[in-house]
DNA sequence: CGCGGGATTGAGCCGAATCAATGCAGGTGG
DNA sequence: CCACCTGCATTGATTCGGCTCAATCCCGCG
């Protein structure tokens, strides 16, 4: 093959890449954000988009993962599953996160695109040489893992001890501060507050350790002590995020 | 003061600490083993030494964290409060470990002497700022903070979705695992192991999600069908670690 | 209009929690 | 040395929260 034709090729991938970089709108949330224009480069060099369907599966548990990803658009459940079917969501990652797990051969968990889901992947040991070569990035990955961590012990405390009732109040609230981060930064903490649910009720079971009809019944619950309104079956209207919050620590 | 009399204390100090640090017994698994001899005489020179009696509380959640540690000997147990008095582990954490959370103000959790704790201390500050300039720890506190979150996930897997017998043999599993690593590196996976348990029935209820009452039941009918055999409460004698690690997954 | 997938609601069951009693060892003081 | 306590573990009886199974509802769609 020419190596003419394969290096003005391979410009142009850069030129696409770099222009992508200079306008994606999740670099300065993301971990792109922690280098500057020299290392940013680099990166655009190994990355590439890619885009997945709603349900499809992006990562398999125990394959070898041959890319990592910073999300675009969209919504990713990491899941694992038991021998006989039973299956628990242990992460949810959003746009801008970080998605794989580097320095190991194998992924410890299924990565599966929640919506249609558009990423910016990695080729996996080119990334990991960059995190050992630059370390902002190592440094800005750290303190992703570390929130993620706590998430998780976050998380342990509510399948180990809330119950049902408290789970989905916790859930629920959790979106609710997320929301209201997003749509309005100075609104206190009483304010109204309503968004749309990303999970069905499967989704949300397997997320809270319950079945689809012990959420039903706990959101029918919270409807009926007024703590939230349903429209449909997605979207929610928290009245008071105060009395929500309560809901999550003790069941009442 | 005298500033001839106080250099030559921090002198001495530092003396012992280098004393120390070359003598360690964790130096080569913990974070430390990333550091060179010259980046080790800057550790030495913000680490002091600790000791902690079982049960005593190391860090409490909420509280602005002053120091990091390396955990020299002992064990600690990272747990999460609900107002009214349930509690959840979080995490268990043993010789060689790194603990504390870099990064943040206040600590998500408490952190509890299992059992009696040598700890080597590092001031929080510092041992960020250390990280910062020091790739090479930020790297070993990343690959830590990875394995960490897979254990966590994989915990959420057992609170979310395991029966009671699933969890008490899923911990069983894990410890017969470990015991059978330290003891013979080189014997096949059928083989007889036995260990002493580090935790008391309350403490597994507390890391599984269990009562008490539950955790003993389900030993006693994992002895009963043979799975595991009882050396007074502590002392475990697992037969065949299979059959073990079959029941950790089907209740049967 | 009928169909299909998700969500809700109901009836009954089962597994783990709760409440309560007993067992068992280690430590203390008579 | 034994009686007695105290803390932990085991065992039993009962309750209750969430699961299972099943019917119904709801809404978008062909």
């Amino acid at each position: 093959m020419s190596s003419c034709l394969e290096s003005a090729r391979k410009a142009k991938v850069e030129m696409i890449n770099e222009l992508a970089c200079s306008h994606c709108d999740v670099r300065h949330r993301a971990l792109c954000g922690a280098l500057g224009d020299e290392e940013i480069h680099l990166l655009s060099q190994i990355s590439h988009r890619r885009h997945f369907d709603p349900g499809e599966q992006i990562i398999g548990e125990g394959e070898p993962a041959e890319f990592f990803a910073v999300i675009l658009s969209g919504f990713i459940k990491l899941t694992k599953l038991l021998a006989d079917g039973r299956q628990q969501i242990v992460g949810l990652q959003f746009s801008s996160d970080f998605i794989g797990r580097p320095f190991t051969e194998t992924s410890p968990f299924f990565a599966e695109a929640g919506s249609a889901v558009e990423l910016c992947c990695f080729d996996a040991k080119r990334f990991e040489a960059l995190v050992k070569s630059h370390p902002t990035l190592g440094q800005r990955l750290l303190e992703g893992t570390l929130d993620e961590l706590d998430a998780a012990r976050n998380w342990m405390l509510l399948l180990g001890r809330k119950t049902a009732v408290e789970r989905v109040a916790s859930l629920l609230h959790l979106i609710a501060d997320r929301a209201r981060r997003v749509s309005c930064a100075r609104c206190g903490p009483h304010d109204m507050v309503s968004f749309d649910l990303p999970l069905s009720r499967a989704e949300i079971g397997d997320y809270l350790g319950l079945t689809i009809e012990t959420v039903s019944r706990q959101m029918t619950s919270l409807k009926r002590r007024g703590v939230i309104a349903l429209e449909g079956s997605r979207r929610i209207v928290v009245s008071d995020v105060t009395q929500l919050a309560a809901a999550s620590e003790q069941a009442a």
